[in-house]
DNA sequence: CTCAGTGTTCAGTG
DNA sequence: TCACTGAACACTGA
């Protein structure tokens, strides 16, 4: 489930286990969807390489490789990265599942790594992209993403700016990686809960209190989501995460407020009415 | 069997 | 240019 949050998780795995290291063993399935520009140009790039550092920006991660073209990834809306050595979560409630196939169920590319350890992409509904990029943080697709939350979130004075003149509905303005880079449907929506904002609202009709309550909400999720390291379970008992899921007509907020759904910029949407105007 | 869905992109329209 | 809608992409899981 790769917003902002999962994104970042991803990337620090990546960098625990491959940075520093040189990659001894590659291989990508045979999937041009998945690789834009087809899977041969990554092995070869990858084969051999020695990856130097990680990088994101928005929902975009990348592995800079020395001397060569970085791999750029999206997730999607189902990808993820596991390793070999990849501790099993502790679901609550429920015996720890654990799926132990190595590789993974749709594994897309497997890095082996000098120490012996492993790095898999796996991509089941196959909307995650893998691409090459010299630089990637200069060039399209992460050139044109808005701010970063977590990276460089505009001071109170510039996020006020930046939603005057826009005429969007600030749901849908959220969801814009132009606008806002890494926030998707949830964090779109908690951050709307917490700063007490109607999700039909236009951006531009924000008061400036209003915005500075959604600035600083924006930054307050994104920085407790990534704190604990995207684990849902740790998540504040207080958000709306936990209860927003499913769209059934009886869900409640923890203090019992009603939660409804709607269809916003086309994304389903849940709210809570009576706390948000 | 049907359908929603945590992702982006693009065509068509206003 | 901006913004909105709907469809497309691909596939799982409820």
């Amino acid at each position: 489930m790769p917003e902002l949050a999962e994104v970042e998780s991803a990337r620090a795995l990546a960098h625990r286990i491959a940075a520093g290291r040189t990659v001894v063993a590659v291989h990508c399935a045979d999937d041009p969807i998945v690789f834009v520009d087809g899977p041969t140009d990554v092995a070869a790039a990858l084969q051999g390489a020695r990856i130097a550092n990680t990088g994101r920006r928005g929902k975009y991660l990348w592995l800079e490789l020395e001397s060569r073209p970085a791999l750029l990834l999206h997730l999607g809306m189902t990808g993820a990265l596991r390793t070999r050595e990849d501790e099993p979560i502790q679901l609550e409630g429920s015996p720890a599942e654990r799926d132990d196939a190595w590789p993974p169920r749709f594994t897309k590319l497997l890095l082996r790594l000098d120490d012996g350890a492993e790095l898999a992409f796996t991509n089941a509904r196959r909307l995650g992209r893998l691409r090459l990029r010299t630089d990637p943080a200069a060039e399209p697709p992460v050139i044109d993403l808005g701010f970063d939350p977590l990276l460089d979130l505009p001071d109170a004075d510039e996020f006020r700016q930046a939603l005057r003149g826009r005429r969007a509905v600030i749901k849908s303005l959220l969801l814009n990686q132009r606008f806002a880079a890494g926030v998707g449907n949830w964090i779109a929506d908690e951050v709307l809960y917490q700063a007490g904002i109607d999700p039909h609202r236009r951006a531009s009709e924000l008061s400036p209190d209003e915005s500075d309550a959604l600035r600083r909400a924006l930054q307050d999720v994104v920085t407790t989501a990534v704190s604990v390291d995207a684990r849902k379970d740790r998540f504040p008992a207080s958000w709306l995460f936990h209860r927003r899921w499913g769209r059934r007509p009886d869900q409640a907020t923890a203090d019992g407020h009603p939660i409804e759904h709607a269809t916003i910029g086309g994304r389903t949407t849940a709210w809570v009415p009576a706390v948000q105007s």
